[in-house]
DNA sequence: TTTAAAATGATAGTATTACTATTACAAAAC
DNA sequence: GTTTTGTAATAGTAATACTATCATTTTAAA
């Protein structure tokens, strides 16, 4: 059983509502395949226009520029990723049955509960580790934060906060707890892949060892 | 007392050592002002040669190009972070107190004991901060960390390790242990400055609540 | 002290990027 | 059947990210 999704986006987002037009959809499409294979540094609206067959000026008039368009496939995860979560803890009972779920959410461990035809969320998994911190480590956050772009992000962040305190009522750091569970997650799995020195995982493909530090961080940490 | 301090960098990346000219010098003081002023994205060799009052073709005499620029510097920091690290541990036996000393290394809470007359290391630490990741977030990590740009970084990465393995010879994850409190370190107290809704901290000045949520992740986590 | 080598400055130039503007035509909605 | 909306095509600009050349200054070795 998988249900039919459409995420409703932050206006501020887009000039264009990519997701109300063919055009529209297959910019996001393609733009989640040619980010993820050339990186966002060289990824550009020209190139972006051969592969979707378009031009760079109908694209201009969806995103404001590559940038936004980054923070607007983010976003769109995060959202996505917090509806995961609502669905998958929807009849659990225990805090660690849900921080379980959560934890094997942002290891891309669970069965995808939804359907969007033209978003591969693999794929917009490994851009939201690489190059998912970008959206917001530039000197435009204070001002994207006010026009809400982030607002998804902190969503999903406080209803994992929240769910921490419902294992611990006394934890006074759930929501930095969140995000580090989160940030973790994310960079620990770039960390394997790229860089292994930095972590205890090994080389393998396993994401198994790296399901263990995060429980054992966040199930230690929120010990009495 | 102050030492006075030369680190001898990774030749991979620079074209002309710029510790050995005083352009060079020149060059990391303003790149670090310029960086920190106006953030990675924005910053040019051209707006850098106005600040440094010399020309754009020098400046890629000494690096191939901006992001070279942000490892180097970036490079340098962990450099001098392990160095610090190395000095104000020397004499400490309980491997608690050492990790005390990594946690206000990371703050920035501890009193800086090398002098290097041309760079704001205050500064710097705000890079680290903010673009620090963007050194090796990018498609060429494999070829940079081949040719070692990322030494330092695992260096001072393996040697906080060490020291949780002193404290729990057991534990089966220092390394990420290692890399997620740094990470994390710096992660928060960029959320804490621009999305405090990420962090359980309020808008304060204050380092304190950082503090007090490392050291209760770390010393929990090591906990048998 | 001379001389050669290295470093710098000045100038120029190219390809690409990141846009903006204008026009025009086709399709769909009213 | 007209207005709105979406798209294409073309053109153009300012800035970026470089590379090349050559004259001049600085430095370091003989």
């Amino acid at each position: 059983m998988e249900l039919q999704l459409q995420i409703k986006m932050n206006p501020n987002l887009y000039l264009r509502d990519p997701d109300s037009t063919g055009l529209g959809r297959n910019i996001i499409k393609h733009s989640i395949k040619l980010i993820h294979d050339i990186g966002f540094e060289d990824f550009t609206f020209k190139k972006l226009a051969v592969e979707v067959g378009s031009t760079e000026a109908s694209i201009y008039r969806y995103f404001e520029n590559k940038h936004r368009l980054l923070t607007y496939i983010t976003t769109w995860f995060w959202t996505w990723l917090e509806y995961q979560l609502i669905f998958h803890t929807n009849n659990l009972r225990h805090p660690k049955e849900k921080i379980d779920i959560v934890i094997k959410l942002l290891t891309f461990e669970v069965q995808d509960k939804f359907i969007v035809e033209h978003i591969d969320k693999s794929l917009l998994h490994g851009i939201v580790i690489c190059e998912g911190d970008k959206a917001y480590l530039t000197k435009n956050v204070t001002e994207d934060n006010k026009s809400m772009l982030f607002k998804p992000y902190k969503d999903l962040c406080h209803r994992i906060a929240e769910i921490f305190l419902e294992l611990n009522p006394e934890f006074v750091f759930p929501h930095s707890l969140a995000s580090t569970l989160i940030e973790t997650a994310h960079r620990q799995m770039y960390f394997k892949e790229h860089l292994p020195r930095l972590t205890d995982f090994g080389k393998s493909k396993a994401v198994r060892p790296l399901v263990g530090f995060l429980q054992h961080l966040v199930f230690k940490s929120l010990e009495n």
